[in-house]
RNA sequence: GGGGACGUAGCUCAAUUGGUUAGAGCGCUGCCCUGUCACGGCAGAGGUCGCGGGUUCGAGCCCCGUCGUCCCCGCCA
């Protein structure tokens, strides 16, 4: 008989029956009744109850060991009567008759138990990631996150991808985000970086002739958190493909993602093709370039309404170029005046001077702007928003970037809070026609506004004689539920082009050369027509699992300041690797 | 870097308006229990109320500071 087990604690059914069995696992439960003992046995595939009558030498030490101890026991599969089956397990109709049991690794108490889902501060579960791992829902999450990335791989291969790997210690790149930072040995002063995406090494992968490549990518970036981005690394589903338009790609996307969603949820969700919606547009009417579709609320421009009002606040910031954003909300009317100030308040947290409101309720139009407004004006707002008794219309007037993730974020509040987002469905889309540039105001001068690689639409032409903060690119996002999954671009693979937007984004073209010369070089030796995207692994697996935090779909997660506080990284090295990596350390005062 | 929420037993939480010895469930320890499956019963241990300072006759509760965790903004092409 094999030393730990012939069969799992999640095996075992009423044709076992009389068959001497081993199985091994973890103490779930107990339920000592003094002469008889029941342990619930537990292991990665399931439950098996096991009971050991009085007669039985080890009872006293089975009574004795506590939860999560591993034991061994050996036994027969015994029906169970009719009035102790258990529906609830797949094992419940029968039970093992201990006839030997081994302790073989005593636990001590727990931070936390296991039996117990959902409890224990998030530091502690961190700690004993291992213990966390070992409850049904996080365990089946790792679980889903697998199945997902295998499926993943088996469609990318049915569609002709090839699988690569590419470096893990490369060069820092200064576009994006801030770099992890390897320091090399062999060339003191010299670095390594950590690929914050594998982007240049698949699209020379694509001028090697592969024509399709993939890749389940870990990606490092220097960042900090959020509930749906964790520090430090993520996997991309990262994918290139060459001699493709966007179209192309967006099938590709399209067939994958909603295979596998459809896959691993039952949820409805939209069919591709998936709604495309411009970046400018989902900008005034969502707010955001991540739009949650499943919100039935869209947001207006009402600039021009306010062009030649009274209501002096608004029509100032239009004149000096701003917008004014009008959200239109049904049958809120009779909300209670602690939800509109709660509302006003959270506006100003956003940092908006305020949050303007309409009501309309018991035939008139009411609220606190509404003295400032003629009869028109209001007509007109009504026309636009559709506004009927019980209706609500909030307004918010910044520059147009302030403007739109303001009115933005309380549409998502608005949809929370009055529930308006169904839980039972996907929506997806595609954000395209992002800017090629942007104007920044730190630096004020115009920058990338994504991917430096991107193909500008319109080509040199648009390059030389359009306004460049005018110019869009092949740039796109998918987006589901208010997650941005993903973003791509079809790439610019000519070198007059790139040497161009390079220049037009402030970098000479010997800076080009020195920052992004493997590619461009290779770029002057023949490179297809190329493009991709890279899904988020991580915020897929989230979705799927219908996770609010991503560190429920990540085995080893660090914390919100980007540690591992199981393994206590990042930690102090011995001076002797300092000193072999020609490192001093200049440290921040003691104490703030 | 900024804003918000939270911090009471190992864990989840309670503690009236500032008022006696800070409670309950789970877990833990001991005892009882032969059909449970979140078994049940009895008893017990376990607390620097995150930390420091202040107000007060008196602080878990009020004030100031600080630390920690999470969420958000910045940041993340």
């Amino acid at each position: 008989m094999h030393p730990y087990r012939t069969h799992t604690c999640g095996e075992l059914r009423i044709d076992h029956v009389s068959q001497t069995v081993r199985i091994s696992g973890w103490v779930f439960r107990k339920r000592d009744h003094g002469q008889l003992l029941f342990i619930d046995l537990r292991d990665h595939y399931g439950l098996t109850q096991v009971v050991i009558h009085p007669d039985k030498a080890f009872l006293e030490d089975c009574q004795r060991v506590r939860s999560e101890s591993v034991i061994i026991v050996t036994g027969k599969v015994v029906a169970r009567s009719q009035d102790t089956i258990n529906e609830a397990l797949p094992t419940g109709r029968i039970e093992v008759m201990a006839e030997s049991v081994t302790v073989e690794s005593l636990a001590d108490p727990l931070p936390f138990q296991i039996a117990v889902e959902d409890d224990g501060p998030e530091e502690t579960r961190l700690k004993y990631r291992f213990l966390d791992l070992r409850r049904d829902h996080l365990h089946k999450n790792i679980l889903l996150r697998s199945q997902i990335i295998a499926s993943l791989r088996r469609r990318m291969i049915g569609h002709g991808f090839t699988e690569f790997q590419t470096p893990i210690l490369t060069s820092s790149s200064p576009e994006g985000a801030r770099d992890y930072l390897v320091p090399s040995r062999v060339h003191p002063g010299k670095f390594y970086a950590l690929p914050q995406a594998p982007q240049q090494f698949k699209q020379l992968l694509m001028v090697a002739g592969f024509d399709r490549y993939f890749q389940i990518a870990p990606c490092f970036r220097d960042e900090d958190a959020r509930a749906d981005r964790s520090p430090g690394e993520f996997y991309q589903l990262d994918l290139e493909m060459s001699y493709v338009t966007q179209d192309d790609v967006f099938a590709v996307v399209e067939d994958v993602i909603h295979g596998v969603f459809g896959e691993f949820s039952k949820l409805t969700m939209d069919k591709p093709p998936f709604t495309r919606i411009p970046y400018a547009e989902a900008m005034v009417k969502y707010g955001s370039d991540k739009p949650d579709l499943r919100i039935p609320i869209e947001i207006r421009d009402v600039s021009d309404i306010f062009r030649a009002s009274k209501f002096n606040a608004f029509r100032a910031v239009v004149d000096k170029g701003g917008v004014v954003r009008a959200i239109p909300v049904k049958g809120i009317a009779g909300k209670s005046r602690s939800f509109f100030d709660k509302l006003v308040e959270y506006a100003q947290s956003l940092g908006s001077k305020g949050l303007a409101y309409l009501v309309w309720e018991g035939g008139v139009v009411k609220g606190p702007i509404v003295k400032f407004l003629s009869e028109d004006e209001i007509k007109a707002l009504a026309a636009c928003g559709d506004m009927v008794e019980g209706d609500v219309m909030f307004f918010v007037s910044d520059m147009a970037g302030a403007a739109n993730k303001i009115s933005g974020a309380i549409r998502v509040k608005l949809g929370a809070d009055l529930e308006l987002i169904p839980k039972d469905v996907f929506r997806f889309c595609w954000i395209v026609d992002f800017p090629m540039f942007e104007y920044d105001e730190e630096t004020r001068s115009i920058g990338f506004s994504h991917n430096p690689f991107s193909m500008p639409q319109g080509g040199m032409k648009a390059l030389l004689e359009q306004d460049p903060l005018t110019i869009k690119a092949f740039q796109y996002d998918i987006v589901c539920n208010g997650v941005e999954l993903s973003s791509g671009a079809i790439r610019n693979h000519s070198p007059e082009l790139m040497y161009k937007a390079f220049e037009i984004a402030g970098y000479p073209p010997d800076e080009v050369d020195k920052r992004f010369g493997g590619m461009i070089n290779a770029f002057k030796l023949g490179a297809p027509p190329h493009g991709g995207i890279a899904p988020g692994v991580d915020r897929m697996v989230m979705l799927l699992a219908g996770e609010s935090n991503i560190r429920e779909v990540i085995a080893f997660p660090m914390n919100q300041k980007a540690q591992d506080l199981m393994m206590n990284a990042p930690n102090t090295v011995m001076d002797k690797q300092l000193r072999e990596l020609h490192l001093k350390l200049d440290l921040p005062k003691e104490g703030k």
